[in-house]
DNA sequence: CCAAAAGTGTTTTGTCTACACCCATGG
DNA sequence: CCATGGGTGTAGACAAAACACTTTTGG
């Protein structure tokens, strides 16, 4: 598919996990495509433009598909393999939206954790539309995109398991229950509540409000907020 | 520096680590230029070429340059400020190595740790010589190699505060003396030694041989060697 | 009064740290 | 016999895991 001494597309990818309080979600858009029989779904990205920082690129899709800015990106992986773009499903996407159409494209993929309620979806240049995915029932992607989305999962784990991380994707104000559904949503696996809530509360990452649930049909939880500054 | 649509250039740089049983080294090039005023140190890299993957690439590298081939090499970053190569002193090497002298250059760098006693450096297409530099002395570097270098760093540190990796920077045989010397060296700090060979041998990633230390100075010590299957 | 999740301590187990002396070799 | 690093065990502090019952609310 390549040709000699033509350089590469580069793009960014950004996998960005929400959270229901009860499924782990990530954002996915449905390519701009005029043939509708074509559309395919994906991860948001979009080429880097001339003069803009890989990390700067990443917000600015992040910021096109959502409105949101100052959002947390992670940098975790470049991924380049010659014909990572080149599947017969792709083409007519690559023919439309690439002025080198014929050059390879290197990604560089980005994670984010963003809470759901601050989150208002919007077309871009380069979405249709974007919509929240569960993320046991994800569909094949366009590209590799699956392959993308399984290393952030990984990642994503892997910094769960010192128990540091993820109030990102709850709301304003949680209970700990409501974190520990995140936590065993992500690490797949049961956890003991009153181990649990000892190591949260002694990690000081988040304190109580002097509110409790409402609505519930149980003993209400008391809320809970992140403790701003040791994050 | 960079101009409207054109394709940045992508390359590959390796940083690669070895270990004399005494301190860190890290290997660097000189740079091929025909003034030899301005000749710069840097970390082994190359653009990659057409159809060839990241990965590929970063092994091209470094078997140019070391005729080793097989070693692990950890992707862990892609580097992609806009100016990143735009500094005078880098000016001359661009526009004798790059077809698009003019595009940004946008890098992944790869780790690896080697063993010195297999290393045998060969000047390459991109290096005019190619040398181990100890870590503490490093000069500057040309580029954003010394960055790039102090997150290589960073990660090595990471990677060894779990004692589970390093064993590749020592040679085939080796004492519990000079895995804890290499662990002293790259953590900088001192370790207690009953509790250091507890760890290490709990972890089995070690065994010992049949063999002993000979010709020093003091008792000798039992040769270890790693356990490849645990690896 | 029932269902559903909140909230709460103690015991056991394993892991991490600190610490001091004798041993085998070459010079 | 001296200098040098090799080799070994134990006690105390701390973290992790296992485990069951009472409480508060809405329906």
């Amino acid at each position: 598919m390549t040709t000699k001494n033509v350089n590469p597309n580069v793009s960014v990818d950004c996998v960005v996990f929400g959270f229901d309080n009860e499924r782990l979600k990530v954002l996915l858009i449905e390519q701009k495509l005029s043939d509708k029989e074509k559309v395919q779904l994906a991860l948001p990205g979009d080429l880097i433009v001339d003069d803009e920082g890989l990390d700067e690129a990443a917000n600015r899709v992040l910021f096109e598909i959502s409105g949101l800015s100052g959002i947390f990106l992670q940098q975790y992986r470049a991924f380049g393999d010659p014909d990572r773009v080149s599947d017969i499903k792709d083409l007519d996407w690559l023919k439309s939206y690439r002025s080198n159409p014929q050059a390879r494209v290197i990604t560089v993929a980005y994670m984010a954790l963003v809470k759901m309620e601050d989150f208002s979806p919007e077309a871009s240049s380069f979405a249709e539309r974007v919509f929240w995915q569960d993320i046991e029932e994800t569909p094949q992607l366009a590209f590799d995109h699956n392959k993308i989305l399984f290393e952030a999962l990984e990642r994503l784990r892997d910094d769960f398991v010192n128990y540091k991380t993820g109030f990102e994707l709850l709301p304003e104000k949680f209970t700990l229950g409501h974190i520990q559904r995140l936590y065993e949503t992500i690490l797949g696996k049961d956890l003991d509540k009153r181990n649990f809530r000892k190591k949260i509360l002694k990690e000081k990452l988040v304190s109580p409000t002097n509110q409790k649930q409402t609505g519930v049909l149980h003993k209400p939880a008391v809320l809970y907020k992140l403790n701003h500054e040791k994050v």
